[in-house]
RNA sequence: GCCCCGGUAGCCCAACUGGCAGAGGCAUCCGACUCAAACUCGGAGUGUUGCGGGUUCGACUCCCGCCCGGGGUACCA
C-alpha cells in the first residue's frame, strides 16, 4: 500500500476532523452525486420527447428543438462487471449529449445491454444456473455502476436483447427477410436498381409467368414452367429464393466451440474469434442470409455516411468487390470425348481483361471440378519438372489434391509466397492467341474466390511470375511503362503504362483471324476493348465478384433467439405467425453446446434445443387445422440482437404500434434522411460511439438488416448509423518481477527516472490491456470512492483526444479533483457554506477571459474536443481563483460549461447560486464579440524567420504602418545590421518577417 | 509485404490555412500560510518537435526516404 494515490485515499478519513466542514471531499462528492442521480431520475430530467405518442419530456413536454440522436454500442454485461476503461465512449457520449441538450437540441440518449451470448452460457454451465439469472444479475450491477457515473440517460427507453418483449421483434424481422426475396432489377424509391420484394410477390410473377424460374430450363411463358411443379417444388423454388435460406454447403465448423460460425467470426488463421479454437470446412445444412444480394449497396452507400476512412475501408476490403472479365478457355481434347461435341470449358475470373495476350498458362484450385477428370498420360510437351514426379496426371493431381486438403489455414498462410502446384495434363486454348497452355492446379489458386481458376498472367502479376519462374513457364509483357522495360527487367510488371504484344509481332498460327488489337493502348481502354471482344465472340464478359459471402446465420447454441420456425412433414420451413411471436426459449436439462475435441473434424454439430422433445414436437393451427411440426432447433447467432437496437429505443413501449418493428413516424423523426441541420442524405443516429472491433461484424449486419427493412418499407433511412466515431481504448501499465509473475500494479513505486520497485524489488514495466491477470485494473467503484464520479469523468475525458488509446494514470487523477475543489471555492466558504459569489459587474479584464473562455470551450465541444475544452474550463477557473470576489456574472457561464462534463457539482453550484431548476436545459453560454477583440495584439517581428522583437499595435493596424513599425523596433534593427532589406512579408497583425 | 493511426518538456497531452514551440494536468523546485507538516495559494524551470533530406522568407505542420510504437489485413486473380 503504498502509491501516492492510495495514500490520499486513506489520509482523507484520517484527516476529515481537521477538514474544513464544506469542502468539496470525496465524501461531499459522493453525497452531491447520488442527491442529484435521484432527482434527475424523479424529475425526468432526461426523458427525450418523442413528437407522437406516449413518451413526453421531461414534466409531460412535448417534443422541441432539433431531434438529436446519440448511441453507444451497448455492452454486453460480463460478469466481470465494469473497469475504467468501459465508460470512456460513455461518459464522451453523455457530454456531447449535454451539451446538445443546452443548446436546445430534442436529445435522444439511452442505453441498453446486449445480453444473449456466450460468456453467460458457459457460466451457466459451470454453475448450472439458468443463462437468464446469470445475465439478469450482472445487468443489474452494470446498471448501478453506470447510473453511479451520472450519464443522462432516458430511463424508460432501456431493454435487454433477452427480454421477450425484444426477441418477439427480432424474431418477427427474421421473418420478414424469410419472407423476402431479391429482385434485382427492381427499382427503388432512392432510384438505384435492386430491392427485396415480398415472396408471395415471386409466386404470383412465377405463376403468370412474367420472369423464368430459377434453376429450371424451359419457356415460362404463361407459368407453363411452375405449373408444370408440383407443390413442394414449387416451394423448393421459393425457398431457394428467400433472403434467409437453408441450404447445404460448406461452412464454418469449430468443434471445439460445439457450433458453426459466420465467416467475419473466423480469424486469418482459421481460428474461432471466439475461443481461438481450430475452424473446419464442412458441409451442413444451415441458416443463410443473402448479405451477398446487398454487396454493392453496402459499398456504394459508405459513400453517404460520416464515418472513420479506416472503417470504412474495412468494409470495402471485406466485401471485396473487384470489377473485371470471366473468360472461357476451351480444354483441349475434351470435345472427341463428349458424343454431343460441346466441349468442356474452364471459366476464369480476371480483373486485367487487358493482358490475355500474356495469359501463358492457367492455374486451377486443387478443390476445382475440371480436376475429376484428367488425361490417363502426360502429353506432349510436358517438363520433368511439371509431373511432380509421378507417371501420370492422374497420379499426380490425386497425390496433391490430397495434400492441398491435408493442409490447415495456418501452413496454407506460413507457405503463402512458395509456389507449390503440379500440372494436370489438361490444355486448354487461349481464345485470343488460339495457343494451346497448360492448365496447372496450385494451392495458390482458391476455389472460393472467382471462379476457382485464373488465367495466369506471369508477365503482369507477381503470384504468377513467381510460379511461372518455378516451373520454367513462358513469361510475355503485355504493360510497359512508358519508353518501355528497363533493360534487363525480369518479374512482373504490375505498374500502368501502354499495351504491347498483344498481339505479339510473330502471331501463333491458329489465332484468331479478328483478334483484337490492343498495342498501344493505355490499360483502361485495353480492358474495355477485351471485354468487348469477348462478348462479341461469346467467350466471356464483364463481371464483378465479391468476397463476402452469405451470412451464415444459426448457431448450435442454447443462449440466443429461436428461430421461429417449424418443419413439416415434408421437411420444409414454415413461418410462425407474427402474432405467435416470441418463440420463447424451451427449458433444457443442459444448456451445454455438444462440444468436442477441437480438432476433430469429422464430428458434427448438436443443438441443446433439441433436447426438449416435448418442446421440439409440436401440434400447432398455422391455418390450415393443426398439423404435427417440429421446431427448428437453432438459435441466432449474438449479432441479431444488436441489428436492430437503435429501433428499439425510439419506440420501446410497442405503444404506438402493434404490427411494426417501429412506429414510421418515430423513424422519420430521429432517423429520416437531413432529419436535422448535420444528418445526412442517408439519415441514421446522429453519432454512434464505439470500438473500432466492431467494423465488419456488427456495423456490417446491422447494416443490411436496415436495408432490408428499407426495401420493405418499414424505415427511410438509408442508412442506420450517420455519423460513426471510434473511441481510443484505455490502457493500462502492468509490472512482472524477476520471475515474470504480474505483480500488484497499485502497489508499485518509482517512475520513469529512478525505475520501478514492488516490494523492495526491482520490477519491469509493460504497457497494454487492463485485465484481472494483469493484476492492473482499476475499477469505476473505486474512482467513485476515492474521488466521486465528476473528477472520474473530468479525468476521462481530459486525458486526450477520444479516439487515441492512453495509458490510465491513478495518480494524475488529483488534477481533475482539484480542478473541481477550486471551482466549488469559487463559489462556497468552505468554511461557513456561505455562497460568497458577488453580484458586483465583473472587470473588462474578466469579462474578456469569460468570453474568450466561452468561444473557446464552445468551439472545443462542437469539434469533440473534452480534452481541450477541459483545460479552457481551468484556465477560466484559475483566474477567477485569483480574484478577490468573484463575480456572478463569470462563475456562472464557467458552471453551465462544467456542467456536461462535471454534471453533479454543476448542478449544486447552480442551486446555490439561487436556480431552482435543473441547468441540464439551460442554455449554453454564448460569447459577446465585443470581449473577444483586444485592444492590442503582440506583433513578433522575424529577422530570417527567427523572432528578433515585438511591437504593441492596435488589432486594426494596416500592412504599411505594422511594416514601419516593425523595421523601427530597435532590437530589428540591430538584427538587421545595416544589411540591405530585400522583402518584407507582412502578416497584420500578429507577424512581420525581414529578409534581407 | 501492404493499408491506417501515432511519435512535441521526466510523464499524459495543446499548438487554426505553414507564422512567437506551450493551453491544461501530473511530477519536480522555490516562496507564502504553519511551531512543523499536509492541504491551499503564488511563482519557476526544463526541448535536436523520432531520424535524414527537400520546398519556403519562415516547417511540429507540406513533400520524399527511413526508424520506433499501436491497430488492421494478407496468395482475393
Amino acid at each position: 500500500m503504498s502509491t501516492s494515490s492510495d495514500q490520499s485515499a486513506a489520509q482523507a478519513p484520517a484527516e476529515a476532523p481537521q477538514e474544513p466542514a464544506f469542502r468539496y471531499t470525496p465524501a461531499l462528492a459522493q453525497e452531491i452525486e447520488l442527491r442529484w442521480q435521484d432527482r434527475w431520475e424523479e424529475r425526468g430530467t432526461f426523458h427525450a420527447a418523442n413528437p407522437v405518442g406516449e413518451l413526453k419530456g421531461p414534466g409531460g413536454a412535448d417534443a422541441s428543438g432539433s431531434p438529436y440522436y446519440i448511441m453507444d454500442m451497448f455492452p454486453y454485461p460480463s460478469g466481470a462487471g465494469l473497469h475504467v476503461g468501459h465508460p470512456l465512449g460513455f461518459i464522451a457520449t453523455d457530454v456531447v449529449g449535454r451539451f446538445r441538450r443546452m443548446r436546445g437540441d430534442n436529445v435522444l440518449h439511452t442505453m441498453g445491454f446486449d445480453a444473449f451470448g456466450l460468456p453467460a452460457e458457459q457460466y451457466a454451465v459451470q454453475t448450472g444456473e439458468h443463462p437468464r439469472l446469470v445475465t439478469e444479475r450482472n445487468i443489474v450491477t452494470y446498471k448501478r455502476q453506470l447510473r453511479r457515473a451520472g450519464l443522462a440517460h432516458d430511463p424508460r427507453r432501456t431493454f435487454a436483447t433477452i427480454d421477450p418483449e425484444y426477441v418477439r421483434w427480432t424474431q418477427w424481422i427474421f421473418l420478414q427477410i424469410f419472407d423476402s426475396w431479391y429482385d434485382a432489377e427492381a427499382e427503388r424509391p432512392d432510384g438505384g436498381k435492386g430491392r427485396a420484394r415480398r415472396i408471395a410477390e415471386l409466386r404470383e410473377e412465377l405463376a403468370a409467368g412474367v420472369r423464368p424460374v430459377p434453376g429450371r430450363d424451359g419457356d415460362n411463358a404463361g407459368g407453363a414452367v411452375w405449373h408444370g411443379l408440383s407443390e413442394a417444388e414449387q416451394r423448393d423454388v421459393l425457398d431457394s429464393q428467400r433472403l434467409a435460406y437453408v441450404d447445404e454447403s460448406p461452412v464454418n465448423w469449430a468443434p471445439g466451440l460445439g457450433t458453426v460460425l459466420a465467416n467475419e467470426e473466423v480469424t486469418a488463421d482459421g481460428r474461432s474469434e471466439r475461443g481461438n479454437f481450430p475452424v473446419f470446412q464442412k458441409s451442413l445444412r444451415q441458416w443463410k442470409m443473402r448479405i451477398t444480394a446487398y454487396a454493392d449497396r453496402l459499398t456504394d452507400d459508405l459513400a453517404l455516411i460520416d464515418w472513420p476512412e479506416k472503417v470504412k475501408a474495412m468494409q470495402r476490403n471485406w466485401i471485396g468487390r473487384s470489377t473485371g472479365a470471366t473468360v472461357r478457355f476451351d480444354v483441349v481434347g475434351t470435345g472427341e470425348a463428349d458424343a454431343a461435341g460441346a466441349a468442356q470449358t474452364v471459366e476464369v475470373f480476371t480483373t486485367r481483361p487487358d493482358t490475355l495476350f500474356g495469359a501463358t498458362f492457367m492455374v486451377v484450385a486443387p478443390e476445382h471440378p475440371l480436376l475429376d477428370e484428367v488425361p490417363a498420360a502426360w502429353p506432349e510437351g510436358t517438363q520433368d519438372a511439371w509431373t511432380g514426379g509421378y507417371a501420370t496426371p492422374v497420379e499426380a493431381v490425386a497425390a496433391y489434391r490430397r495434400e492441398a486438403a491435408a493442409k490447415t489455414a495456418v501452413e496454407r498462410q506460413a507457405d503463402a509466397g512458395k509456389k507449390t502446384g503440379v500440372f494436370s495434363g489438361h490444355l486448354a486454348v487461349n481464345p485470343v492467341t488460339g495457343t494451346p497452355v497448360p492448365v496447372f492446379t496450385a494451392d495458390y489458386v482458391l476455389m472460393g474466390y472467382g471462379t476457382g481458376a485464373i488465367m495466369a498472367v506471369p508477365g503482369g502479376d507477381e503470384r504468377d511470375f513467381a510460379f511461372a519462374a518455378a516451373y520454367d513457364l513462358p513469361v510475355v509483357h503485355t504493360v510497359a511503362p512508358e519508353g518501355g522495360l528497363p533493360e534487363g527487367f525480369e518479374g512482373a510488371w504490375t505498374g500502368d503504362g501502354v499495351v504491347v504484344n498483344s498481339p505479339a509481332t510473330d502471331v501463333p498460327a491458329g489465332a484468331p483471324a479478328d483478334a483484337p488489337v490492343l498495342n498501344g493502348k493505355d490499360v483502361a481502354a485495353a480492358k474495355a476493348e477485351m471485354i468487348s471482344w469477348l462478348e462479341a465472340h461469346g467467350v466471356g464478359e464483364g463481371t464483378t465478384t465479391y468476397r463476402l459471402r452469405d451470412w451464415l446465420f444459426s448457431r448450435q447454441r442454447y443462449w440466443g433467439e429461436p428461430f421461429p420456425i417449424v418443419w413439416d412433414e415434408q421437411d420444409r420451413p414454415v413461418a410462425i405467425p407474427a402474432s405467435m411471436l416470441p418463440v420463447d426459449l424451451p427449458d433444457v436439462p443442459d444448456y451445454a453446446p455438444r462440444t468436442f475435441d477441437p480438432d476433430d473434424a469429422d464430428s458434427s454439430p448438436e443443438a441443446p434445443l433439441g433436447r426438449n422433445d416435448e418442446w421440439v414436437e409440436v401440434t400447432l393451427d398455422l391455418g390450415d387445422g393443426p398439423k404435427r411440426y417440429r421446431r427448428d432447433t437453432n438459435t441466432m447467432p449474438n449479432w441479431a440482437g444488436s441489428c436492430w437496437y437503435y429501433l428499439r429505443y425510439l419506440d420501446p413501449t410497442d405503444g404506438t404500434n402493434g404490427d411494426t418493428v417501429v412506429d414510421p413516424e418515430l423513424e422519420r423523426y430521429w432517423l429520416g434522411p437531413r432529419h436535422n441541420a448535420t444528418s445526412g442524405p442517408a439519415g441514421g443516429v446522429d453519432l454512434y460511439v464505439g470500438g473500432v472491433e466492431h467494423a465488419v461484424l456488427h456495423l456490417l449486419y446491422a447494416r443490411f438488416w436496415h436495408k432490408v427493412l428499407y426495401d420493405l418499407g418499414y424505415v427511410t433511412a438509408v442508412e442506420p448509423f450517420g455519423k460513426l466515431f471510434n473511441q481510443g481504448y484505455i490502457q493500462a501499465y502492468a509490472f512482472t518481477d524477476a520471475r515474470g509473475a504480474y505483480v500488484p500494479a497499485a502497489e508499485v513505486e518509482g517512475d520513469e527516472q529512478t525505475g520501478w520497485t514492488w516490494d523492495g524489488q526491482p520490477v519491469e514495466r509493460e504497457y497494454g490491456k487492463m485485465g484481472k491477470s494483469l493484476k492492473n485494473v482499476v475499477t469505476p467503484d473505486e474512482m467513485y470512492e476515492q474521488y466521486g464520479a465528476d473528477t472520474f469523468r473530468v479525468y476521462e475525458m481530459s486525458m486526450g483526444p477520444l479516439d487515441l488509446s492512453r495509458p490510465w494514470n491513478t495518480r494524475d487523477v488529483v488534477g481533475s479533483q482539484r480542478f473541481l475543489q477550486r471551482l466549488w471555492r469559487n463559489v462556497v466558504d468552505e468554511e461557513t457554506g456561505e455562497v460568497t459569489v458577488t453580484d458586483e459587474p465583473a472587470s473588462t479584464e474578466t469579462l474578456r477571459v469569460v468570453h474568450r473562455a466561452i468561444a473557446d470551450v464552445t468551439a472545443e465541444m462542437e469539434g469533440m474536443r473534452p480534452n481541450t475544452a477541459i483545460a479552457k474550463l481551468i484556465t477560466l477557473n484559475n483566474h477567477l481563483t485569483g480574484l478577490e470576489r468573484v463575480p456572478r456574472e463569470a462563475i456562472e457561464p464557467l458552471v453551465l460549461m462544467t456542467a456536461p462534463v462535471a454534471p453533479h457539482i454543476a448542478e449544486e453550484l447552480w442551486a446555490r447560486l439561487g436556480h431552482t431548476d435543473s441547468l441540464a436545459h439551460e442554455p449554453f453560454p454564448t460569447a459577446d464579440e465585443r470581449y473577444l477583440v483586444e485592444d492590442t495584439v503582440t506583433c513578433v517581428v522575424q529577422v530570417q524567420g527567427k523572432v528578433r522583437g515585438r511591437v504593441e499595435v492596435p488589432p486594426s493596424i494596416s500592412d504599411a504602418d505594422l511594416e514601419a513599425a516593425a523595421l523601427a523596433e530597435p532590437n530589428v534593427v540591430k538584427a538587421i545590421d545595416g544589411r540591405p532589406v530585400r522583402k518584407v512579408i507582412v502578416r497584420a497583425p500578429k507577424l512581420v518577417n525581414v529578409v534581407v
